[in-house]
DNA sequence: TTCCAGTCTGTGAACGCTCCCAGAAACATT
DNA sequence: AATGTTTCTGGGAGCGTTCACAGACTGGAA
């Protein structure tokens, strides 16, 4: 295989010095037209490409971007945003011609494999997904001083790293009210796991509507799974058979609620109305489909990427983006 | 800011010479017991990390793989697959320290973006996904004389390019078997892109089984949308108004099917039995709950990975790895 | 003793790039 | 004509490694 053309076969090809192509690669000021057009087809001719490695070695940048999924627990998050968010990063920081490098911080053995490589230099940002309460790797990143956000709020960080996420709040809200004003009277929720950011938002939000009718006894917790939906439903129904409505914080668990509530002989959505939030694909799939909120994903990577773009930039301090949901009605409420 | 202390430092706090350190880092022979725990110790006293860009530069290895994603629709693969064989890859390549960089393929833009990036040297490997019949990235790669593996053959290319998969053709026997086994006498098929391995090797599976009996009559082709899968058991229903059962080649088409079926007025199973594909996680949620083929999604991406590094060692040809399918009944069929 | 093989260490020379500085060339101003 | 200012160019130095080589030091065999 022959060697790879370098900066001084284009050189040598346009007749000029390293120090021209160079300016050349990086459009700096001082280039004459003439030279810059012997150098555009130098490098056409040899086929030139310029080595990241000896850039990075002096600019001391990366040109790369590391994208750090904590997973605690294997299964919990076959969430469809990891796929929705690697894509539209990858797009977006490839229009700039960063690339991204995918890293689990799962155990404190991979964590201390991500810590190592930023450590290294060997990446401009990080980009945060899932990232739970007290994570370490949290700490790390601040005495780093390395441009970071995160894709939904770091629960007691988010002043220290930035975020865009949905409005779980007012999406929560959203729905509630909506169960309200088809005249539900008893109206229950199944939270997710209250150290995430969308466990505990959309609680709040669920009760900023209901006030003092949110009493503890209509309130249980899942961790996203569809059988978590299951069981806090059959609790629910258990301690409060006479409820007419239960607003459930993701589709996964409001499907694991349907059939809990099938079992028990209850119509949906004539005894019980339910809904969900996420509007995932499982939402248009269950019987009777759920009607649910809708986050806008695709914009919440996109804003994501965008802020840490800016950050790593040299823009100074950011502020968090939240986006609007959209109550999606379909047949279950 | 300190500057990161380099090999230099490290050779200095170990009152040693940098040969010697970066003797100790690579593991080389020849270093002597008393100056291999000095570098040890100063390694750990500096908080030293090697510069891999300085590395590479001299060794022209990147110590990263490409995973390449071709989605020329952006929203039909909301496939779990990828998520799946991202975190397996991540962490068995993590293991070996070797990154993963992941790189979109939709546009002709992005792909030359691909082929700049490996033609850079910036990469040892290529993992592709779910890569498409005539991609003419296949053709570069082979140019390239890059390692190379896909995750699920790539039509026209299994010779060329080594991947691991589930069986495929063997899945859809074992249901269709099934189906028959079940006293069915009229089965048709709602089939996958024909130009994806996945839409080919069911149909053939079927076919393997039906002989004769698989009519043109009793096949319709989907793109593995719910829609499709929708559209296509209509137009089965209206032409072959009498069949009694349907294997789907992907759970989420058979969920649509199902939607039809229940509008058309027939009872699942008992008129028609369904069967599905992938044991995804809609096939638990739908009513009735999908009878289905469990793919080994995360043994595929395993074994994907596996060839892959195998190849950037030198080991020779390598074969493709076949996995097997299992038959999960649940209410359906 | 001499010699050799094996073990261990230090050093110069790359790797391919950017940065910086010195200086040439072109043009404008006195 | 002399001077200053701006534009443009070339080349040395250095980024942090690995690699090859030369040399030093061991311990044993001749």
């Amino acid at each position: 295989m022959a060697k790879r053309p370098t900066i001084h076969d284009v050189a040598a090809a346009a007749g000029v010095s390293r120090g021209t192509v160079s300016r050349v690669l990086n459009d700096d000021r001082y280039v004459s037209p003439a030279a810059h057009a012997a150098v555009r087809r130098a490098i056409a001719e040899t086929g030139y490409i310029v080595n990241r490695n000896a850039r990075s070695l002096v600019t001391q940048r990366s040109g790369s971007v590391v994208m750090v999924l904590s997973e605690p627990h294997e299964k919990v998050f076959e969430d469809p945003n990891y796929s929705t968010t690697i894509r539209t990063a990858t797009r977006r920081l490839g229009d700039r011609d960063v690339s991204l490098v995918i890293m689990l911080a799962g155990d404190d053995g991979d964590r201390e494999r991500v810590v190592r490589y930023l450590r290294g230099g060997h990446a401009d940002g990080v980009l945060l997904m899932s990232t739970h309460a007290g994570d370490p790797l949290v700490d790390e990143l601040e005495s780093m001083r390395i441009p970071a956000v995160a894709c939904g709020a770091v629960i007691g960080k988010e002043n220290v790293i930035p975020y865009a996420a949905a409005d779980d709040r007012e999406g929560a809200r959203q729905m509630t009210r909506y169960l309200v004003e088809r005249g539900r009277r008893k109206i229950a929720t199944i939270t997710g796991p209250m150290d995430t950011p969308g466990g505990i938002q959309r609680l709040e939000g669920f009760a900023d509507v209901l006030g003092r009718k949110a009493s503890k006894k209509l309130i249980e917790h899942g961790d996203w799974t569809q059988l978590s939906g299951e069981s806090a439903m059959a609790r629910l129904l258990e301690r409060t058979p006479d409820l007419d409505a239960v607003f459930v914080a993701s589709d996964l668990m409001a499907a694991g609620a349907l059939s809990t509530l099938r079992a028990a002989g209850r119509r949906v959505p004539d005894d019980v109305a339910v809904g969900g939030f996420d509007d995932s694909s499982v939402a248009a799939t269950t019987h009777p489909p759920l009607t649910t909120i809708r986050q806008p994903l695709a914009e919440v990577a996109e804003a994501t990427v965008r802020l840490l773009l800016a950050l790593i930039d040299g823009a100074g301090p950011v502020e968090p983006v939240i986006l609007p949901t959209r109550l999606v009605v379909r047949e279950s409420a």
